[in-house]
DNA sequence: GTCCTTGCAAAGCGTTTGCACAGAA
DNA sequence: TTCTGTGCAAACGCTTTGCAAGGAC
């Protein structure tokens, strides 16, 4: 089943509006875990009416519906991507740009943990990247 | 050589005023990476005068002369620990602590990362503590 | 008609900045 | 005296809230 707006939309109970299908496609094609101001610069100019309330509406109904998370490296500025195949992110200490890289595997015994139930697990890397060396 | 507050300032630079090694050794016991606020809240009854801005002071000063880190966890307040012996951090999806858990190690190629040139990483887990099960 | 989406304006909140006072050196 | 540490008040920037207008159904 080709994966459309619509049907990613539908599986998530989400009504496809325009706004939301704009949105959403950005945050396919933009691979630079976009900011709540990015994403209104981008598309100011094809939807003249939009507002930053509603992109952190969308974002924020797109987040609840588990088909975008916060990134969360820390900067000031919220930043956002779509749930995809599984990566790690590493964040050049120069630029500030966060690039996805292959997903970085932990190596840890589960018994080490004792009671802790481990849901969800990321990997941060750091440093410098290509283009600031 | 014991490590008085004296050496530790020291080393880093800084002059060892009151407040200064008071918010450092709430830092050292209170294990639970405090906010700005708990930090004031905790500390005012015995610095009446104590301000928010300079807790800010304080700790960006801390983070420059690299004695205290930002914990990189989502949370709409910063979040502040000491640099120790490494260790990586869980947080409950249920109650919001973050806890210290052994350092989990990463597994991978470094030739896989091309030219990225790695300086940190960390590794954050989260899911349900053993309180909240 | 009702419900939902959008968006302006204002409020909220964490953080930083400007600046001045007081104490240390 | 000069420099440093502190702290009030205001500004700042990101995000959320209140609410109303317009459209979908």
């Amino acid at each position: 089943m080709i994966k459309t707006f619509q049907n990613i939309f539908k599986e998530k109970g989400i009504s496809p509006s325009y706004t939301r299908t704009r949105i959403y496609h950005y945050l396919e094609v933009s691979k630079n875990h976009p900011t709540v101001d990015e994403i209104y610069t981008a598309l100011k100019d094809e939807l003249p009416t939009l507002s930053k309330t509603t992109v952190y509406n969308v974002l924020n109904l797109f987040i609840e519906k588990e088909l975008v998370k916060l990134v969360n490296m820390n900067s000031s500025e919220a930043r956002y991507e779509l749930y995809e195949q599984e990566h790690s992110h590493f964040k050049c200490d120069i630029c500030g740009v966060i690039y996805d890289i292959p997903k970085i595997k932990t190596n840890y015994d589960k018994n080490q943990l004792g009671m802790f139930k481990v849901k969800n697990e990321e990997v941060n890397l750091s440093g410098i990247c290509p283009k600031c060396i």
